[in-house]
DNA sequence: CGTACCTTTGATGAAGTTCAACGATGGTGG
DNA sequence: CCACCATCGTTGAACTTCATCAAAGGTACG
């Protein structure tokens, strides 16, 4: 982004191997406090991502000038990383052209942990920064009988974290047309057909896209003038032209 | 919320213990395929959960008529959740009474995944239904020397889904001197003492919170007409009254 | 049939975006 | 060393969108 950073550093440099304490028995004990009482974990998240340097993870420390992207929308999922120092921001580029912010991360904080083959953001470095790349395929962690559970609990996490960022991106900087044209897709998705049947209230769908229920009806109502969608009823929508929609939302 | 449900059912109903087939066999190949490739996990998000049936976890069938709570914010969390029929919401509230809605699950969905000892969300049936509740003091999911590795990644992915969760909360129907508050206050959190050092540029912040580059500088310069803040430099800010920035916030 | 809740629609106002111009800062090259 | 340039940040004015306030249909249920 500024040519100052190009300059400094052109390609990722990577500085070492990140190996840290080995030890099995720390990796327990950490393990059984976890383990037992996953409520339990009440520290800050700095410190709670910082024990990490405790485990038997293995990973490569990269170097970024400022500016430089550290991976991209679209590249395949091999790693995730941890901060060593610097700032890193996650985010992703509307076809307007408007960038979305997913998080900014810092110092011995977790980014880029995704799965589902594709990353769904770019993360680029906010300051010249250092990172250690975890690659999931040196991974270990899920060997073994007992591994099976932990597993899926691991999957419905990152599901779970998928959808919050999809929600997080969804609310920032979009019109309340937008934000509808979206959640109705959404909702299309889970049913089958052009049906959609709405659970809830329009006050609900208020509450969950950060508009009011006034602007929820007056939208729906738009929607079906402008024959995107039919209202039989006021649960139940019909997509009469769900590209049109798709249009609005991507 | 509607006494028709009420009358339907009062009080979570014990449907059953529900233990699907524990096949270890099933359980390995579940395994193999996450562990061996995360990014390999590219069905949709009801399938993928679905996969919880075939593991070894056992759950506790409980049904909620409409309007119902499952669990409150600052409950203990003791398990996590699938919806097997029905939806459910999970939201918090505000100071000022206002709702914000973390996200909708429908059928075979998980909700409630949470670790830190608190729900810091609250969970409410939108319409009856019907959820297993998995118990976290069951789970021998992370037990054995290889679970340790699993357990410190599971952790990263769950501090990663509060953060996200606590942005998408930020950005629905919050003014911009609201998240401007926060925003900073979070910052003041990772470093020492009143003098947050921000690492990134105007234009960064209005992408992060879902605002305008002007609009974050006009904030700026009234938190510090208020006295609420004094700005140094224009990455410099030093916090001056932390409690009311702390009231705009809650 | 009446009550309560949900939904829709209209009128008005405030918050934030957009467009535009100007000031500050830092790096570069003469 | 200073002038120049690019980028970043601030401020002002007009405009758009959405929230707020208010009131009137719809629908379900007792």
């Amino acid at each position: 982004m500024s040519s100052t950073a190009a300059a400094r550093t052109a390609i990722p440099t990577v500085d070492a191997e990140y190996r840290p304490t080995s030890s099995k028995g720390r990796s327990s004990a950490t393990f059984a406090a976890f383990g037992s009482s996953p409520g339990g974990e009440t520290q800050p998240a700095g410190e709670s991502q910082g024990r990490a340097a405790g485990t038997a993870l293995a990973g490569q420390v990269l170097s970024f000038a400022e500016g430089r992207e550290i991976y991209a929308e679209g590249d395949t999922v091999r790693s995730f990383y941890k901060v060593m120092h610097g700032v890193v921001r996650t985010c992703r580029f509307t076809s307007d052209g408007r960038r979305q912010i997913d998080g900014f991360h810092a110092e011995g904080e977790i980014f880029g942990l995704e799965t589902g083959g594709e990353h769904r953001l770019s993360a680029e470095a906010v300051t010249d920064c250092c990172v250690v790349a975890y690659r999931w395929s040196g991974l270990d962690a899920f060997d073994g009988g007992e591994g099976a559970t932990a597993l899926t609990v691991f999957g419905f996490a990152m599901t779970c974290l998928k959808r919050s960022q999809a929600h997080a991106l969804l609310l920032g900087r979009r019109s309340a047309a937008q934000k509808l044209a979206s959640f109705l897709l959404d909702w299309a998705g889970r049913g089958t057909g052009e049906c959609v049947d709405l659970a809830m209230t329009r006050q609900d769908i208020a509450d969950y896209l950060g508009l009011t229920i006034e602007t929820v009806s007056r939208t729906m109502s738009q929607f079906e003038r402008d024959k995107l969608i039919a209202l039989p009823s006021s649960r139940h929508v019909v997509l009469r032209n769900r590209a049109a929609l798709q249009d609005l939302v991507d």
